[in-house]
DNA sequence: TTATTATGTTGTAATGATTACAATATTGAT
DNA sequence: ATCAATATTGTAATCATTACAACATAATAA
């Protein structure tokens, strides 16, 4: 998934959106990262290659690159929002022990409903929740050993 | 939906949650007014009837509810939760327009996936973006004036 | 290249929903 | 009626996000 500076450069251009070392590098980030990073660590992430970097760019970008539909955001708990580069259609999993957000498959096209037959859908959004294997193991131990 | 205070006495009661006056009325507010409202807009449709009602509480009794399962959490936009007494499976579609938010019915169940095969899926949520068809009406009434 | 204009970046300060906490009140059980 | 556990209240804190104004940079045209 990662991409080069100058093919991220193509996508922003052919998006409209203005060229700048910051939007190039917060795009970059996300094609690297992908485990859904929170505008924190992109910030913190980022800090070291450009110290000058503040916080506000970080949102605005993120906020330039939903826009333009190369960045999806992801709101499952009310705290903190979460970014993900990946924009096709996809679930999901956030583990409430860990906190780390999980991909999944699921056509979700396929849900669409009657209900919504006059209704303009601009985007689609499918998360769960719950507790991951890897967390699940630590809890059965943790019961066995009572 | 909506239900008398003895039956959501009961319910309360079948889930193991202590009564007090301001989660039953939290509760029927919610099956009064099934519009998935914010707490802002709890706090003050019951602070005519409890003028001591605290904010805090319907905090609290909304986050006791949840856990119960009496109630759902819809975090579509990260600024504001809205709550909803419909627990059943469905999903949200809310207008970017108006700002409502209206229930489909939606057979989430159908969408689980093998990538999730080893994880414990506590909770489903299904939301959609876009214009409802009232806001709808209006764009397009805009741009033929044009 | 240079000048011009539009737009992006930065830092600070504000906003606003949500939570923490301690004092007080109420519930449920004995 | 008493008592322990839990709920309510009000205030203050938290913390992600946004507003804003000064400044810097990118795109465009000469």
């Amino acid at each position: 998934m990662k991409r080069s500076y100058e093919e991220l450069t193509k996508e922003l251009k052919m998006k409209n959106i203005r060229l700048s070392h910051q939007r190039l590098k917060v795009l970059e980030y996300l094609t690297i990262h992908m485990d859904h990073p929170t505008v924190d660590q992109i910030y913190n992430g980022l800090h070291k290659e450009i110290p000058t970097l503040s916080k506000t760019t970080v949102y605005s970008t993120l906020s330039a690159l939903a826009d333009a539909g190369l960045v999806r955001i992801i709101n499952i708990e009310d705290n903190e929002a979460r970014y993900d580069i990946r924009v096709a259609d996809h679930g999901h999993f956030k583990c409430e022990s860990c906190g780390t957000i999980y991909d999944f498959q699921a056509n979700i096209d396929s849900l669409t409903t009657v209900d919504l037959k006059r209704f303009d859908i601009k985007d689609k959004n499918l998360y769960f929740k719950g507790c991951c294997p890897t967390c699940l193991v630590g809890k059965n131990e943790a019961s066995l050993s009572k």
